[in-house]
Formats: structure tokens, C-alpha cells, sequence
RNA sequence: GCCCCCGUAGCUCAGUAGGAUAGAGCAGCGGUUUCCUAAACCGUUUGUCGGGUGUUCGAUUCACCCCGGGGGCGCCA
């Protein structure tokens, strides 16, 4: 619809310009926008006004030449009207929306799958949580949004390829081995005292009990340095086995997990070193090996091989991304912790020592999440070991609405996590308030069943009988989930997605309320049950977008 | 000190490739059910878009400065 009209448009600037109107050499783009007045049009635009002070012209008076020029070939405008400054208010016939009523209809799981990614392969790398324990309600929403926005892309016609990166080399594996190896010995000798920058949460106790009720007093007492390996891989494994079943009740699959270690064990470390050294990149200060990440925009240079001989995990996180662009995708998105931002502009700069074009590394950063209970912040110390985790919060509110609640905020903004407000079931939770309007239409469908009418086909219904408002407003809505998908994967914003849900939640249940769908009017009633059969489509295609279900009752 | 994010209604937040009278939910107040699920609906109140300057026909949106909140600044991850 946005293209048939931008097209128009764009003819009628030509006409003007070569018949000598319009002076203007170089056309501007023809910008449509959705006016939030309905009696503004169903578009409108400011091509006019932009083109006002190129042309020296009162912008109403280009308006009415723009206007002049128009061609509507389709027969697609109801009618045009010049208004305000100088905007185009641009009313389409209704015809044009019950035709994209039945596009919609007609296209059905199909509909609002876009081929704009033109099947690029992309890489969505997300979570990411170190195996050193469960993951925390903070992954919980890189989860939710990296998954989402994969999602989303897919629609959009992209290949989408969801990485996982696991950090398993390095101190903090050391740390959780030499933690793991002193719970396990405490249990033998509970005299035994707990290590100072130890992990102290309760799962490495538990870990260290399985540990003995599967090898008993094995390693009790063996020198640490011929333990802790053991103890390292156990409980990576055990740590990395419960991540994965938290990502899975949580509806988020990943297709890879890659393995930091295996960067090491193929060499892939020390030759892009290498390369970096033979580039010129790489010199050495103070016996510690430096790239010169400030040559591109990084405020300092990093170390990558520290005076000790040790590899930074920057310098992993270099080759890690080396081999991702050998992987040939086309562009490769980070999703961090807000706390990871400080680190965007040197990997940046890395990649750009790499070779490759910064663009094609777009990194976002979601911001942390408090978690409140009735309104007051539930304390959480990582430090401590007390930490509210992933599973807690679905145990108690379940995976739709903590994965709704998650994409409600855009992720660069703060989000209240309110657990109680996440378990009600009413219209201060927007999660069933969406659902809701899904599982009411299904019910619909059933009670016209069982009035022995069937889903009627887009073809024998009379869609002109659909002429209240409030109908032509859901098919408004409609038509712009097409747009609505678009726009959100081009600005890799999923939570739109989110406020789009409840907009048309609302237009139905407000309908619902006021019209009776199943009536003696066989005609009219199969008119109103395409119509919901668009909603419900749409409902469920975007609800599948965040990971959220669509029930069928409730 | 430097860098990043945020500041919009009482609260929580949308909205900005510059555009018309800035929106939603919640809270408050008042209503709706013999009728396809009331987990619903309707009405009503609320704004110096943190402040200032600039660019522009036009700024909540862009630039600069200031104020306030949060985060990041290691041969840590």
C-alpha cells in the first residue's frame, strides 16, 4: 500500500519537474507517515514543505502542483486534501483496505514475512553468560531480545544464524575449579577454609555432592594443581548443562555454542596475532604485546599478550570475530550487558584492524534489570552469591510473561522487573491482555461452529459489509504489520513489536465489546470472521515473533 | 577527569531519518455484564517534552553548553 502510493507520488514530482514546475534537479525521497489524527488521512506527507525552500515557493502552492500531477492510475485515492502548512493528507478508498484485508487473509502464516534481508546471513551472538553459574535475570533479557530479534530478522527475510559464546578459558575457569575442588574437600573436612575470591553461591556445593557421590573421595586431598583440572571441567559442564535447560524452558534455542577454548586448541589465536603483527598493528611496551586500537577511534591502545606470557580475552575475542566474518556472515550483531559498553569501541577498533568494514559489527547493549517485588527492589549482590536467577523468575511467573515483560522496554532503558505485576492476570498485565484478545477470537471460531457455520473463504465473503470504524480500524492495523515488521528488523528494535501487540489487542477487544460477530446475518457475520481471521493471524504471527504463546483459551 | 545511556502526565514508559492540537498503560474518579469468555469495555483529570543557546519556514527530535540520575573507564572479565 506505502509502495503503490510512494510510487505515485514519486511519478507525479517527476511530471511536475519535466513539465517544468518543479526547478528542483534532484527529487527528495517521498517520505509517507501514518498521521496520528484519523481525519488527517490514512497517509500523509511533507514532500511540499521540503521542497518549499529548494524552490522558493509557499509550500501549499507546491502542494497543489504535486496534487495536479498525480496520475492514480489503480484508482487506489478516495481523495487528497492540502492542509496546515502544507502537507498532502492523502484518503484511501476502502476498497483498497478490504483488498489488503484479503492479501492479509489469503497469505496466512505467510503474511508479514518480508524478503528485504534477501536471504543475508547474519549472526545474532547473545547471552554469552560465563559457565561459571546460573544464568541471572539480566540474561534473561539478552536472552529474550536476542532471541526475539532473530526472530524478527527471519521475518524480515534474513538468514539468521543464533550463536552462543562460551568463555571457557581462562582465570575465572581457574577460579571455578579451585572453588568447586574446595567445596568438594570441605565436605570431607568441613574445617577446611573457602578460598577469597571464590564463587560462593550454593550451586557449587551442590556441584561438589555430585561430584563425590559419582568419584567418592578420589580427589580429596590431591595436590590442587593435578585436581582443579578435573574439578574446572566438571563443573563447567555441569553449569553449562543448566544454562542450556534455562534457555530452553525459556523458549530460546541457539544453533551454535562456540567454544572460546577451541580459538586456542586450532591456533586461530596466535595467527591472527600474527597477521595483526605483519600488519603493523601489534608492538610491544613494557614486555606486554599492544594493538593499536587507537588508530580507530579507541581512546587507548589494548594489551592482547599480558608481560606474563598470558592472552588477553581480547585477544580471543579478535580471533573470535575473525573467524565469524570468515563464516561469511554479512553482518554480525553483539547483543552485551550494559556494563560490557566501555569495550564496543575497542572491539570496533579490532575488527577494523581485521580488515573488515566496522558496519558490519553492530553491537547492542541492553541495559541492566531491577527486579522489584510490590514495587520494592529485590536486593541483588553477585558478590554474595545472591543473585535472583532466570529460573526463580520462571518458576514463579512463567515464560510468557517474563519474556513479554523483557521486550517492553526498549533495550537501552532501564526495566522494573515487577514480579508481581508479571503474575496477574488482568489488564494491568499486558502479557494476558494480548493473549486474551488471541484466545477470544479462537472462542469465536469455535461458537460459530458449533452454530454450524464455518470458516468462510475470502473469496465468497462480502468484505463490503465491513464498513464500521472499528473494523476499518483493525484493518488498518492490519495492512501495517507488513510495515510495522520492516521498520522494526531495519532499526533492530523487537520491542516495537511488543507495543504494536497491545495497539491491536486493544482495537479488538474495544470491537468485541461493542459488535456481536455471530449474528442472524450469515452474510455479515462471515464478513466480521475474515476480519478476525486477519487479527488473530497477526496476533499470533507477532506474539511468535517475542516468544510468547498464543492460547487457544483461557 | 574522560566516555556512553537516560531525563516526556502523579507513577512506569512509547514516540524523534525535523512536521499539524505530544501518546499509551497504571494509579484517581464515575460508569458498563439477561448478550460470542468482565483476564474485557466506556467516560473523565494530567504536560515549561530537565534548563538554555543555536541551525530551520518549523525542534520533544539535530548541534553546543549547563543541571540531574545511572553505568563504564585495569597487563580484570
Amino acid at each position: 500500500m506505502r509502495k503503490a502510493l510512494t510510487e505515485i507520488l514519486r511519478q507525479a514530482i517527476d511530471k511536475a519537474i519535466t513539465s517544468g514546475g518543479l526547478k528542483t534537479k534532484i527529487p527528495p525521497p517521498v517520505i509517507l507517515e501514518i498521521p496520528r489524527d484519523e481525519t488527517k488521512g490514512d497517509y500523509a506527507t511533507t514532500l511540499a514543505m521540503t521542497l518549499s525552500s529548494v524552490e522558493k515557493t509557499p509550500p501549499r502552492k507546491i502542494a497543489e502542483l504535486i496534487v495536479e500531477n498525480i496520475e492514480d492510475r489503480e484508482g487506489i485515492l478516495e481523495r487528497l486534501e492540502i492542509a496546515g502548512p502544507g502537507y498532502i493528507n492523502i484518503f484511501l478508498r476502502t476498497g483498497c483496505w478490504l483488498e489488503a484485508l484479503k492479501n492479509a487473509v489469503s497469505r496466512g502464516e505467510q503474511y508479514g514475512k518480508l524478503d528485504i534481508g534477501e536471504g543475508k546471513l547474519v549472526q545474532v551472538e547473545f547471552v554469552s553468560a560465563n559457565p561459571t553459574g546460573p544464568l541471572h535475570i539480566g540474561h534473561g533479557r539478552g536472552a529474550a531480545f536476542g532471541d526475539s530479534l532473530a526472530n524478527l530478522l527471519r521475518a524480515a527475510g534474513y538468514n539468521v544464524q543464533r550463536e552462543y559464546y562460551i568463555n571457557d578459558v581462562g582465570n575465572q575457569m581457574e577460579t571455578l575449579g579451585r572453588s568447586t575442588y574446595i567445596r568438594y574437600n570441605q565436605i570431607f573436612d568441613p574445617g577446611i577454609p573457602f578460598m577469597e575470591d571464590g564463587y560462593k553461591g550454593d550451586y557449587i556445593k551442590d556441584i561438589a555432592k555430585s561430584i563425590v557421590s559419582e568419584v567418592k573421595d578420589k580427589y580429596f586431598r590431591l595436590p590442587e594443581g593435578e585436581a582443579v583440572p578435573f574439578f574446572t571441567g566438571y563443573a563447567k559442564d555441569n553449569i553449562l548443562d543448566g544454562i542450556r535447560k534455562d534457555l530452553e524452558d525459556f523458549g530460546v534455542r541457539f544453533d551454535n555454542w562456540f567454544s572460546e577454548r577451541n580459538l586456542y586448541d586450532s591456533g586461530e589465536v596466535d595467527s591472527i596475532l600474527k597477521a595483526l603483527k605483519e600488519r603493523g598493528y601489534l608492538y610491544e611496551r613494557e614486555d606486554a604485546l599492544w594493538l593499536n586500537t587507537t588508530l580507530f577511534g579507541d581512546d587507548k591502545d589494548r594489551v592482547v599478550v599480558r608481560s606474563n606470557g598470558q592472552k588477553t580475552y581480547f585477544a580471543s575475542d579478535i580471533a573470535y570475530h575473525q573467524n565469524k566474518f570468515e563464516r561469511k556472515f554479512n553482518f554480525i550483531i553483539d547483543i552485551w550487558g550494559a556494563d560490557h559498553h566501555g569495550y564496543e569501541p575497542r572491539m570496533k577498533a579490532g575488527v577494523h584492524c581485521l580488515g573488515y568494514p566496522e558496519e558490519r559489527l553492530k553491537v547492542i547493549l541492553v541495559q541492566l534489570v531491577t527486579l522489584l517485588r510490590e514495587g520494592k527492589p529485590v536486593s541483588m549482590s553477585t558478590r554474595a552469591g545472591e543473585f535472583v536467577t532466570l529460573r526463580e523468575v520462571l518458576d514463579e511467573v512463567g515464560r510468557d510473561a517474563a519474556r513479554f515483560m523483557f521486550l517492553t522496554r526498549r533495550s537501552d532503558s532501564h526495566l522494573d522487573f515487577d514480579l508481581e505485576l508479571a503474575k496477574k492476570e488482568s489488564a494491568e498485565n499486558p502479557v494476558y491482555y494480548v493473549q486474551y484478545a488471541h484466545a477470544r477470537i479462537v472462542n469465536i471460531f469455535r461458537q460459530a461452529e458449533a452454530h454450524g457455520i464455518l470458516p468462510p473463504s475470502t473469496e465468497g465473503a462480502d468484505l463490503l459489509l465491513l464498513s464500521l470504524p472499528e473494523e476499518i480500524r483493525m484493518i488498518k492495523l492490519i495492512a501495517a504489520y507488513p510495515e510495522l515488521i520492516e521498520a522494526s528488523a531495519l532499526a533492530l528494535e523487537p520491542h516495537r513489536v511488543t507495543f504494536y501487540l497491545q495497539d491491536l489487542a486493544t482495537a479488538l477487544h474495544n470491537y468485541y465489546f461493542h459488535h456481536r460477530v455471530i449474528t442472524d446475518d450469515l452474510s455479515l457475520t462471515e464478513a466480521r470472521l475474515i476480519l478476525l481471521q486477519g487479527v488473530k493471524q497477526v496476533l499470533k504471527s507477532g506474539l511468535m515473533i517475542i516468544g510468547v504463546s498464543a492460547p487457544e483459551r483461557m
